[in-house]
DNA sequence: ATAGGGTTAATT
DNA sequence: AATTAACCCTAT
């Protein structure tokens, strides 16, 4: 796997919130191994993982799973393991046997069970490996666990207790604090390290290398990406304050022509059969559609939210990949929204005839929802998996007449 | 987001 | 040439 692969890959993890995007089929597609390299991605998507299991509200012996990679993990890194990791850690071990102790007698159901396989098996591992997660804290709620299997009272207390929110609570100040802790993502940092190298030499040459803008004078941010990193460009100048954002810009364009490229590739609704008219030999067939790549907000961190040009031909961005060679992902259509130009469709999508499945559901979704194909289309992701609104609208209209 | 007009390609 | 299904474009 390539290391840009793997840039991309946490960048995408750490600033998308697409739903579209799942980031289970992005590691899946991606293929890391277990190799020591890479770390903040893995670590990336492990808080990833974690995020989303507290937002489908479990906290289970998965939870703790992830917190015992994301120390392996840490650990490889040298970072330390902090308090809230450890709380986190010893609340949810405690909610996943607090699970179990819905019985009145704490020797009916499966609170035993759940004793040793948790605190026994799996925390002894932990003690018996050196493991940071063991804290006092962890050792007290061992204690006390056991003891209750025999004290009435002291089950009851812990019964009734709601260690869940606190659980939570601990889960996402870990969440936070990591999330923090990594800082900019490789690419982002990458990135920021060109275009000050580029600014630094433009400044040097006069102005010359200046790609000219597009036809409507294109209004993008760009978001923090000035945020500092590790200082591997000590001796580069600092006091550029002049032009601010054109780098901004540049990079964020690079930025999204990755971006739109790997979106393509995992996301299989934008993905559609090989064109004939394809000029590269890379082996993934994408077509070229830069319309219908959906991007939803993603959330407040804009680095790619830029309205594109037509400006950015091969010619006019020749230092932007200059001795790096650009991974076998093909270039992406410019998004052309040239006002000369309006029509910037390079294919049409291929004709799709309506199976009889599609059709009735489309007739129960407008009995239930009238003619809201939104609505209508959400209620059946699946079946209409390759329609858009539009589509479903249009057959409508058909049926009807 | 939706409605409605327009286009494309296949079929008659 | 007319009809039709699916798809595209744009104004609201």
């Amino acid at each position: 796997m390539e290391i840009i692969d793997k840039w991309v890959a946490e960048f995408l993890i750490r600033c998308q919130h697409n739903p579209r995007v799942s980031p289970t089929n992005l590691l899946s597609a991606l293929r890391f191994g277990d190799s020591g390299d890479c770390l903040k991605l893995k670590v990336s998507s492990v808080l990833l993982d974690l995020s989303d299991s507290l937002t489908r509200g479990s906290v289970d012996e998965g939870t703790l799973d992830l917190l015992e990679i994301l120390e392996k993990l840490l650990l490889q890194q040298c970072s330390v393991i902090t308090e809230s990791h450890k709380s986190a850690y010893c609340w949810t071990a405690a909610e996943c046997t607090l699970r179990f102790m819905w019985p009145l007698d704490p020797l009916d159901g499966l609170f035993t069970d759940a004793l040793e396989r948790i605190w026994t098996k799996r925390i002894g591992f932990l003690k018996e490996s050196g493991s940071g997660l063991v804290s006092d804290e962890l050792l007290k709620w061992e204690a006390d666990l056991k003891k209750a299997v025999e004290d009435p009272e002291m089950y009851q207390r812990i019964r009734e207790s709601n260690i869940r929110y606190t659980a939570i609570s601990f889960l996402n100040q870990l969440l936070k604090e990591q999330w923090g802790l990594l800082g900019s993502s490789s690419l982002e940092s990458v990135a920021q390290r060109r275009f000050r190298k580029r600014k630094a030499e433009n400044n040097v040459e006069g102005d010359g290398v200046r790609s000219r803008e597009g036809p409507n004078g294109v209004d993008e941010r760009t978001g923090r990406m000035e945020t500092e990193e590790e200082g591997t460009m000590g001796s580069q100048e600092q006091k550029h304050e002049s032009s601010p954002d054109k780098g901004d810009k540049m990079a964020a364009r690079e930025l999204k022509d990755y971006l739109l490229e790997i979106q393509r590739q995992i996301d299989p609704s934008t993905r559609q059969v090989q064109e004939p008219n394809d000029a590269f030999d890379h082996s993934v067939n994408v077509t070229p559609q830069p319309s219908r790549v959906n991007r939803t907000g993603t959330s407040g961190q804009d680095h790619i939210e830029t309205p594109d040009n037509a400006s950015e031909k091969g010619s006019s961005s020749q230092g932007t990949w200059s001795g790096r060679v650009r991974p076998r992902l093909s270039s992406p259509v410019p998004l052309n929204v040239s006002p000369l130009k309006k029509t910037n469709s390079p294919v049409r999508r291929p004709k799709k005839f309506w199976t009889p499945e599609e059709v009735e559901a489309l007739r129960a979704g407008v009995k239930e929802y009238g003619k809201s194909w939104k609505d209508i289309k959400n209620a059946n992701p699946a079946v209409f998996a390759e329609r858009t609104e539009v589509d479903l609208k249009d057959k409508w209209r058909n049926l009807v007449r």
